[in-house]
DNA sequence: ACGCTATGTCAACCGCGGTTGACTTAGCTT
DNA sequence: AAGCTAAGTCAACCGCGGTTGACATAGCGT
């Protein structure tokens, strides 16, 4: 936090920083609210002015796409454990969503993006690249292509379920549903 | 000009038609492009004029509540044969989006209601009442709430991968897909 | 120290779209 | 036929928000 001691401090004309901040508050409320989102909230968030959304990154659309790619590179290659993966994402799937964790956020932005018709189509491309790929060389074997799809959209709807749901479940609803979440996971994974 | 007839016709001042012309439209503007779409759109294709939103329904958001009640009006009880239901839908997610298709549409709606901002408040008992409600009462038996919730996830999530997807499947790819998904629904559908 | 340029600020601009109210007219009543 | 009311039309209003260009200034090179 305090590693600039001998510079006098973080300098206040930073254009890398700045487009940083942009970006990452960009994420945040494509992810968070989605893509109607304004500008200046985003700028607002990022400390910076709103025209300067337009100096570094051309548009709202352009910073848009730009969130979108950032937010997936992290993505690229999952580092999922199989035999774990279906037991935790089930779990987290129960509970309440937290805006902070991560990977919900990147899938939250993904989710909007696909639903909002005003960036349906810049997202094709970037789903086969940075999602259905990443998951077809995780599961490997025969057939992984098709059985990634299934897989996203399955991983998609109790995303969307969460979000409509809203609060966690608890006791035994929450019991059975992580179990039939976790079986259906895992038979997913599997290979046949 | 020439249309002198006794009987003019069907009214040309029918209200009702007009409110239900109007309704019609922006269950499939709505559906179709989500809550960003425009009252003039709306109007437009319902044949009437902008102002007569506000006079029948109020306002934008009032018109949204009102449709998408309405287009979920139909689906308090299902008929679905629970012996071809998998299959069926299976084919039917492999396929391309018909906007037409009347189960589609809704879902659509409520997809996109869930994922934007300003109208998932709406949508929480809405769901509740007309979809998990529904969906419950058909699976019986043992823990129908949580089953519910997952069968409507993972629902939900396959209509989100074809609308991501675009085009319909084919070949080899098309058969496993069908396949892992009609496994996917059986499992949800049966008791334990 | 002086200026130059990149960085940041500010205030408009402009179209879009929901809303509003005044106006027109069809269709019924008397 | 005259008039009244509901149904429909029209044009303007207004805020929101993305965009734009003019302006201010920090920080570096000379």
């Amino acid at each position: 936090m305090t590693e600039t001691l001998v510079r006098p401090g973080p300098r206040r004309r930073d254009a890398e920083a700045t487009r940083a901040a942009i970006l990452k508050a960009a994420k945040k409320q494509f992810a968070r609210v989605g893509y109607d989102c304004t500008l200046r909230d985003i700028a607002g968030e990022a400390g910076a002015d709103v025209a300067l959304v337009k100096r570094y990154f051309g548009g709202k659309e352009a910073l848009f796409v730009e969130a979108l790619k950032d937010s997936f590179r992290a993505n690229e290659q999952l580092d999922w454990d199989p035999a774990s993966f279906a037991g935790e994402m089930a779990e987290m799937l129960a509970g309440t969503p937290h805006a902070d964790e991560a990977r919900t956020q990147r899938f939250q932005f993904l989710l909007r993006a696909a639903t909002s018709p005003a960036t349906a189509p810049m997202l094709n491309a970037l789903v086969q690249e940075r999602l259905l790929v990443p998951i077809r060389n995780w599961l490997g074997g025969e057939d992984a292509e098709a059985r990634a799809r299934v897989l996203a959209g399955v991983y998609i709807g109790f995303l969307v379920e969460r979000l409509i749901r809203g609060e966690a479940l608890e006791g035994r609803e929450r019991e059975v549903f992580v179990e039939r979440v976790t079986a259906v996971f895992n038979a997913l994974i599997a290979e046949a």
